[in-house]
DNA sequence: TGTTAGCACTCATCAATACCGAGTGCTAAT
DNA sequence: ATTAGCACTCGGTATTGATGAGTGCTAACA
């Protein structure tokens, strides 16, 4: 498809404004704010034409025009081919981080909230996924009889922890003995390569208590292929309120049920944890629950190795530059404190 | 204030009407309705007559009337009293139970989520607390030069984790040697009592790391004091959309911001932690947040130490018996389970 | 004295109606 | 190729009137 310069320029100042008020933008909006030179007429004929090209929607007869899906996805492709979105967004996020270290989950959240604020749309995120990181150090701790609590702590410093049922007659020096000499031999490896049948020296803890070495083993895999939906952190959903889209209840409500459902978020945010930044416009091609929606994401990382995401949702109506270079900010500072706890 | 029988009868017909449909119950419903031997007139006269004492409010002029603040005070009060809540709710939440057992913060989700399914409001909960509960076990883990991770895992299976900035010329074998001596001597007793000051046979670590130690000691003591907002569990946010009620966004709104500060959620269930079951109206006397909506708690406990609280937040127009019998097998069940990993 | 029928009055809600204004498409003139 | 002009469309808002649920009061009744 081929564009003149003044179609171009009138689709750009269409889908600015409509961005900017949520009102269907019509001809005259065009001539006087954006281009005082040519007449209504004139621009009347190209969105006309823009129409045709399924770039531009009326919502019914003698109302402005809005963006289509497809004209809003060539627009942020232009916006991230050119990079032109890097100037969009002056913001404290490098420094603000400098004074949030602590906890995963907390660094994480915290990222979030910075998001939030800075884009005024929801943020969501994804805490450092396991299957990422590599092991630190296990620690299989007695319960109660017949239970005991296996706490993974990852380079990431993140930690996970699950209840197992273990036999009755599993002393609790043993599971001591076994902490100590599973850290001790896979320390540093990933937690998927972590493995009890390659470990030396516990041959007759493996053919006494066969089940328990399973339980143990199912659950390090288990742990590593499935990130649960409490990886999900939201972070300022009232702002949806804040847009004219969602005054109708029901539109909010659509928003709602999305967020309360944390496992399409969750899938969304692995997804995105291999890819980069990624915008996905009113859920195109998957993703049907996400119809008037845009979710924007990046992934952060530990050096070059993606281990989690960060990103948005919002209507697709969406400050895209803005949104997009906070994102890149954030992702880039939370992938510095990631990193250096591990580099130094 | 004295009441005749059939002012009672009345008062009580309103509140149940009101809370079934959301309407103004006006004196021909009632008679309809409640007490077709009586009529409209005679139950006019009565409800201007329990309006002036403060009991029913007249949205407007020629509506009927709904019931006031004090009178769901009234109401509420009698059902606790009598205990006539107990049949309200026919559920399988103790079954339901059984098949849920996990990692306590897994336990307590499951719980909101049970809550939230049984009463269609949307459920609050507060993970177990650690001021309430005793210690484990802790581990001090290297991270990074000059960074530690502090895993403290308590009695109630619940596992708490902070990053920590350590000298750097604390080793790897001191933390070790730490973790071991700590939860060897501080094992069972209160995480509000553990303090390095007490360890005997340390003191030439003491001197040496002072700053070390102090830091270690002041995480512990932090720790037991403040509950985070991260301790806060939410669900089914999407339930207030079922209710006529939030139909008018500006209410939506005022539902969703509250629920965006987790803080003073978490103020009401660690203040009713103390108090089993307990029901705030309308966030009378305190909370002024609260204004609009009821929010009914109760506490779940080891043995019978209250660690945590389970609630719902909705519309003072709340099926109060149906939620109170709900929470308080829930609240059952989910201290039979927290019990059950300590006593056995 | 408590209860009830009757009636005038109030007011939210809803449907019908008219009007305004922003916007379009088309045509003819430049 | 551009533009001025004009008829036409249609959503949004305001107005009006009818409807009905509800009240308060009074007078009659048991």
């Amino acid at each position: 498809m081929e564009f003149s310069e003044r179609q171009l320029a009138i689709l750009n100042a269409i889908i600015n404004d409509y961005i900017e008020t949520a009102i269907p933008v019509g001809s005259r909006t065009i001539a006087r704010k954006y281009m005082p030179n040519i007449s209504s007429a004139t621009i009347r004929n190209e969105m006309s034409d823009l129409e045709h090209m399924g770039l531009l929607v009326q919502p019914h007869t003698s109302a402005g025009r809005i963006p289509s899906q497809t004209a809003y996805r060539m627009y942020v492709n232009k916006l991230i081919d050119e990079h032109s979105f890097e100037k969009a967004a002056d913001t404290h996020i490098a420094d603000d981080f400098e004074r949030l270290k602590g906890e995963m989950l907390q660094v994480v959240k915290n990222a979030a909230k910075l998001i939030n604020i800075n884009t005024n749309y929801t943020a969501i995120a994804l805490t450092p996924q396991l299957r990422r990181t590599t092991l630190k150090r296990i620690q299989l701790i007695p319960v109660a009889k017949g239970l005991m609590l296996v706490v993974i702590v990852t380079d990431a410093a993140r930690v996970k922890q699950k209840m197992l049922n273990i036999p009755s007659n599993v002393s609790e020096s043993l599971l001591d003995e076994l902490s100590f000499v599973i850290s001790k031999r896979f320390a540093g490896q990933a937690i998927a390569d972590v493995d009890l049948n390659l470990l030396d020296g516990i041959s007759d803890i493996r053919s006494e208590h066969p089940v328990f070495c399973e339980a143990i083993n199912n659950y390090l895999s288990e742990v590593v292929v499935k990130s649960d939906s409490s990886d999900v952190v939201l972070e300022g959903v009232k702002c949806i309120f804040d847009y004219p889209e969602y005054r109708d209840i029901s539109h909010a409500r659509r928003f709602i049920n999305l967020l309360d459902k944390k496992d399409i978020i969750q899938k969304i945010l692995t997804d995105s944890t291999r890819r980069g930044t990624n915008v996905i416009i009113s859920g195109e091609n998957s993703y049907e629950e996400l119809q008037d929606f845009s979710v924007v994401t990046t992934s952060y990382k530990v050096g070059s190795r993606p281990i989690g995401a960060i990103g948005v949702i919002g209507p697709v109506r969406m400050n895209y530059p803005r949104v997009i270079s906070v994102l890149e900010q954030t992702g880039k500072a939370l992938s510095n404190v990631m990193t250096s706890y591990i580099n130094e």
